[in-house]
DNA sequence: TTAATATTTAGACATCTGTCTAATTATCTT
DNA sequence: AAGATAATTAGACAGATGTCTAAATATTAA
């Protein structure tokens, strides 16, 4: 759980999170949305993907990313059992 | 948001969290529950209490902290909408 | 008012994090 | 097979984080 909080603790992620909402993209499709390098975005993927919170497939040349709904509903639930009595 | 997440993202600030579920409970009460120094509980809930999570009360003197349910629900409530449709 | 207890603050230090550039790997197109 | 495009990996670096010791502040008790 410490993983997937840390990973929801950069404004970038939860952007990232924010624009996978609408529907799976690949890697240069976010990056249009971003300022920094490919190589931090890849850093910033590689750290949702490690907290299992997007699910990363490859598309021939591209890398298609899309939001793990199970394990935003675990930390939801976790987040929630932090303060229900 | 960050700084919430932040707070939320350290094991040891979790388990603070879980303890005063349970009740309020003064510093000195809480930091049986742990190895490290008061100066590091200290500025464990000094990032606990600028993130909103908890409150601190001055009780003579002794120092009690308590959760903030509504910050705890305003977070949830962003980690929901963070997936949800 | 002096000593004791509770907690915080200041400053130091090692480790972690987010960013970058440069190099590498994988795939597609000629 | 060679070059172009997509994405990741490696290594460096500044700044943030978690811990500590020592000192400071606040309150209570003698």
């Amino acid at each position: 759980m410490t993983e997937t909080f840390k990973a929801l603790a950069d404004p970038s992620r939860r952007k990232i999170l924010t624009l996978l909402k609408k529907g799976s993209l690949t890697v240069s499709q976010i990056q249009r949305h971003f300022k920094f390098t490919p190589a931090s975005l890849s850093h910033h993927l590689d750290i949702l993907k490690r907290a299992n919170l997007v699910i990363a497939e490859r598309e021939g040349q591209f890398i298609r990313y899309s939001l793990n709904l199970s394990a935003f509903e675990e930390a939801t639930q976790v987040l929630f059992n932090l303060f229900k009595k």
